[in-house]
DNA sequence: GCAGCTCCTTGATCTACGTCAATGAACGCG
DNA sequence: CGCGTTCATTGACGTAGATCAAGGAGCTGC
């Protein structure tokens, strides 16, 4: 039915209602959305910022290149997100998609004389700065002190508590493994091992590639080694289930 | 005497105007500067974020602390910086002073108010959120990526990259061993054997417990790892001199 | 349905860094 | 000024995770 066909587009509006409030979608929905092919790329790292996105469906990756193929995913973003809010002159990295995806985008230049123009958006563009602050905070939390295990079990959290993310206790990880080892500053190795390892604890199993069946929460948030701002909330979520 | 007193005050004034611009710094101007002893705290993680923090004159550090006495240090800040702008709720990280420090303070009310109501603060304060989420960025690279050499190189180019951090080839190191390697994620130890090999290939020489002579900027730059959009720069300079 | 990818898993080994423990240098205090 | 405390260095050893190498599983296209 035509409710079925709006879906993911009504989603992605939700999820963004939900996340950011209203305002800072409201920018980018006069702009006409852009399909971009698994692989792709957004943008460039060091290229001049000139635009600023949102991710309307699917999954984009931000990574940094440093010297001969040492490469740093330093966020994942999902239907609902902005990307490029927080720069100043150039892109520090480059987003790529992940899934094929659909994006909106909008000039810089527009987007600060909107979030200028308009009292309501500025609260919501300070706040987007703020989380984004927070998530790289947690990030260098888990790179610092995490060891491989609470580092897989942390990411896991994280996907599994996007809204919509599981299906039962399915969840959807959309990323391959060299996505995840870039991001957890691990190798692909590691990753599928520790996989491997927490399956074999009853904590989840892999259903394919791009499917992990959930079989304890519980377990789940004791191995993610807490502290992480999200982590915390999730084992208190649990805690009073 | 009172120009002995006076005189520090106007240089973390200098130093806020150089790098920030004017405005910010303005904000803070009206409140009477509090004296903070080395190892007392500003703010701890968790409270609710009342208040915003300029530096007039030391050096301060956040933390947080995650399970049984694992520390991560996220940032160190210096006269002129501000501290808990990029907080929603409540403070992220706690924070310390490294040396004797004078602070400023103002609430997180007031500060939203003069923002909002004076527009050219606005981008000021625009700018230091990105600002402070480049350096998180960097750091994440750092964390994933880096090795020892290369992570001790890249903090030592951030420090001697402060105007006024050298005086000649002196480099001045106002934090101690466990800070310099709960910001690097590594170990006392390491840290110490990282410096005893740099020394050991003239790259730099230890004075002390706070001061490091720099023989070759060259070298460290080389040694950083690059592709930190930081020791870029510093490359450059270093490069043309 | 099988050929040929790409991606993932598993195993064997290697190593950078952590851990544990002892010694030595700096700084404050009586 | 020497004594004690704190902080830093150095050494011996252990280990988590990287690296290297060999299958195996899952798509894609004929």
């Amino acid at each position: 039915m035509l409710m079925q066909s709006k879906n993911a587009f009504e989603n992605a509006e939700l999820a963004v209602e939900l996340t950011r409030g209203p305002c800072l979608s409201s920018v980018f929905r006069a702009s006409s959305t852009e399909l971009v092919e698994t692989g792709q790329a957004i943008c460039w790292e060091g290229d001049d910022a000139k635009h600023l996105f949102q991710i309307v469906e699917g999954v984009v990756r931000l990574h940094r290149i440093i010297g001969e193929g040492r490469r740093v995913i330093t966020a994942f973003h999902f239907a609902g997100d902005v990307v490029g809010a927080s720069l100043l002159g150039e892109f520090l990295f480059t987003a790529e998609a992940v899934t094929d995806c659909k994006i909106r985008r909008i000039s810089r230049k527009n987007f600060h004389q909107e979030v200028a123009r308009c009292d309501e958006l500025r609260p919501a563009y300070i706040d987007l700065l703020c989380r984004e602050n927070a998530a790289a905070h947690d990030q260098m939390v888990l790179l610092s002190k995490k060891n491989a295990e609470e580092r897989l079990c942390t990411f896991i959290l994280r996907l599994a508590s996007r809204p919509g993310a599981r299906r039962r206790d399915v969840l959807r990880v959309p990323m391959n493994r060299q996505d995840i080892a870039d991001y957890l500053g691990l190798t692909i190795e590691t990753v599928s091992r520790t996989i491997t390892k927490l399956a074999a604890r009853d904590v989840l199993v892999a259903q394919g590639r791009h499917d992990l069946k959930i079989l304890s929460m519980e377990k789940l948030a004791r191995l993610s080694g807490g502290a992480d701002d999200f982590s915390a909330k999730t084992c208190h979520r649990v805690s009073i289930h």
